[in-house]
DNA sequence: AAATCGGGGGT
DNA sequence: ACCCCAGATTT
């Protein structure tokens, strides 16, 4: 079964813990509110994402929609715009089909419980037990990142904590010790401390709150905690582009609704296959996904770009059509877009490197 | 359980 | 070059 934990060992985390956090948690724009909706948008955004590179988007995102209300009206494109060079841009499409969710089908209420939260898109056991106990003062669990490697260093789990079975167990520890009267901020305290002090590598534990209590620091196993699998080598990809202009316009393609980079705009082009030339790939990628032949000219410019599990090297060709026009069969819609509009549109950072020298 | 899904910063 | 980040969803 699990660890038991004594009651007398869960009062000094808790203490300890919220003593700590008191003096020593960030001033974050979004700890200045309780606002569900607030809480909702900057749990969304920071899923995977540092807070130093979310914090800017939070601002932004609620500059432009500061409602549930106001993102409920908003077009896509707006919220994938806004959404930019963030990744993980399913986070938007779902936040966005759940603001309507709340605004159109639930009246403008807001779910109460973890559970309940849980039910809207993009919305998983972390983010539901985030808003419930910030937002809404449940007494329940969250396990990020950090907490996981918190607890991996304080019950010195040798366990590696991405199996289904440890993950299980972090979460009833995780539960047993968020104390029923500050939920929010003992789930914060908790996160605060694995981002600042119980660090992946040298961790401060001559500053750390829990350190008399910590089994990995009493052994001295707290470089080697949490333990966690390895994860398979990434490909690399070689891959031809179509910068495909006309009367000072270039043809851009909207990638479809899901799926990588989903919803947002690119030049067009594909992979490269094994001992194929640059310039055969990309003619046979245009006929493939625009039905048109193309001139292929100069090379414009070369970008390496990494993503969650393959890595790419973009060649991109100045294009010009020889014959038919282009419709749209790997993309949702085309678009032909002179250079002074490309800021309208919500580009794969990718494209966003080369985009200037066009 | 494994794969998919971005991008940036630290080491 | 590899790891990690206030993870969720699909296969």
């Amino acid at each position: 079964m699990q660890d038991p934990i004594d009651t007398r060992t869960v009062q000094r985390i808790r203490r300890a813990l919220l003593a700590w956090y008191a003096h020593n948690a960030r001033d974050l724009p979004w700890r200045r509110t309780r606002d569900p909706y607030a809480v909702w948008v900057a749990e969304i955004l920071l899923q995977q994402t540092r807070i130093d590179q979310g914090t800017p988007y939070f601002e932004r995102f609620l500059a432009a929609f500061p409602t549930v209300e106001a993102l409920a009206r908003a077009q896509e494109d707006a919220v994938l715009k806004l959404w930019e060079g963030l990744g993980y841009y399913a986070r938007a499409r779902n936040l966005h089909r759940a603001a309507r969710l709340v605004a159109f089908e639930r009246g403008g209420r807001f779910p109460e419980t973890a559970e309940a939260w849980q039910a809207l898109p993009g919305i998983g056991r972390y983010t539901a037990g985030a808003i419930a106990s910030i937002a809404f003062n449940e007494a329940v669990p969250v396990l990020d990142g950090n907490v996981k490697r918190v607890l991996a260093r304080v019950f010195d789990i040798a366990a590696p904590i991405d199996q289904a079975a440890t993950e299980s167990r972090l979460w009833t520890l995780a539960g047993a010790l968020v104390p029923p009267r500050r939920p929010g901020d003992f789930n914060q305290a908790m996160m605060e401390l694995g981002a600042t002090v119980c660090t992946p590598k040298t961790p401060s534990c001559a500053a750390c709150p829990l350190r008399t209590l910590c089994e990995a620091a009493a052994r001295g196993t707290q470089a080697e905690r949490p333990v966690k699998g390895k994860k398979p080598a990434t490909p690399h990809y070689e891959i031809v582009v179509a910068a495909i202009e006309k009367n000072g316009r270039f043809l851009l393609g909207k990638r479809p609704p899901s799926g990588l980079l989903g919803g947002l705009w690119e030049f067009p082009g594909g992979k490269v296959q094994a001992r194929e030339a640059h310039e055969q790939a990309l003619k046979r990628e245009i006929r493939e996904e625009l039905g048109v032949e193309i001139r292929v000219g100069g090379l414009a410019a070369v970008v390496k770009h990494a993503y969650s599990h393959f890595k790419v090297t973009l060649n991109v060709y100045r294009c010009t059509i020889e014959s038919g026009t282009p419709r749209p069969v790997a993309h949702s819609e085309l678009k032909w877009v002179s250079r002074a509009q490309f800021g309208r549109y919500a580009f794969p950072k990718a494209n966003l490197k080369f985009i200037g020298v066009l």
